[in-house]
DNA sequence: TAGAGCGAGTTCTATTGTCGAACTTACGCC
DNA sequence: GGCGTAAGTTCGACAATAGAACTCGCTCTA
């Protein structure tokens, strides 16, 4: 049976499952934002099938979240860069970073990394909020609903 | 081959990956966000396999994302409730949701539904900050490192 | 110039996971 | 006693994954 796709679904939360629902494009991504670009670097650093990494980096080429250059013509050799669609799938990433550091680590425990502002060195903890209020996201405050026409 | 496992990875993002890393999981979490309680609503509501359906409810409640309870005695009839720690993955969805809606509709269109506050009935767009600052999450402005004792 | 090495994949096979349909259990109603 | 419903479990066909081996184009070295 062919797995079910999303990638049409009118749902938007959907449609970006069908794009990461899988166990290692979201690890393939971050390890993107950490800055690997070479077939080789992925395969190394995640120690993944090959043809599964050739599989997942082709995909995200195809739906335009990284950019597959020739970074040298002889011999042929390619990387991996993120593209502007790429680079703004990483608010997901940071969500998600958030929800493990807070709940996927046992009592009193905390996971032994995080992430820290470039500048001023101070911690980062991402956080879901609306652009316009500035509050954090309650999901018992909202409604899903037809999209006006003036707004979003 | 048994497929790899992230929920010991050092990584706040692998481990929540290892969580919802499959096609159906975010789907059934929106589903229950959007207040399905009962296996066959859940069921029909997706088309999805019962067996897969099982499973993946069953993970969310060994998980702690998802509380059953039974809400009848004869016959015995049970609900699937969002857990604190359920309601807390919110956020994730809502990243998702912000990502689908401005990157995955084609050229000039937008997504049918939109998300709108209760109260003032004004659209809603998740964007993920950093919890100190209030700036928008800029992953060029970031690194990973080690915790430090006194921070996150 | 033969062979080792490297980057970037493709191909192969055994094992798992997924889909959809049918079956089961436990009860309530008529 | 048979039908309906909730909540699953079981089954077989098919698809996806992991891991290893192989290919291809090229460079470097002895």
């Amino acid at each position: 049976m062919r797995r079910t796709r999303f990638d049409d679904a009118p749902c938007p939360i959907a449609r970006t499952t069908d794009l990461i629902g899988d166990w290692w494009t979201p690890i393939v991504l971050r390890e993107a934002f950490l800055g690997r670009r070479r077939f080789d670097d992925f395969q190394r650093a995640l120690s993944l099938s090959r043809g599964v990494l050739a599989q997942r980096l082709g995909r995200l080429v195809d739906e335009g979240l990284l950019d597959k250059r020739l970074y040298e013509e002889r011999p042929p050799r390619h990387e991996y860069l993120l593209t502007e669609k790429g680079l703004a799938f990483y608010p997901v990433l940071a969500a998600m970073w958030r929800f493990g550091s807070d709940w996927l680590w046992p009592d009193g425990q905390q996971p032994p990394v995080e992430l820290f502002d470039r500048e001023s060195g101070l911690p980062v903890r991402p956080l879901v909020v609306d652009e316009t209020t500035g509050e954090a996201i309650d999901v018992r405050k909202l409604r899903v609903g037809a999209r006006t026409p003036n707004g979003g």
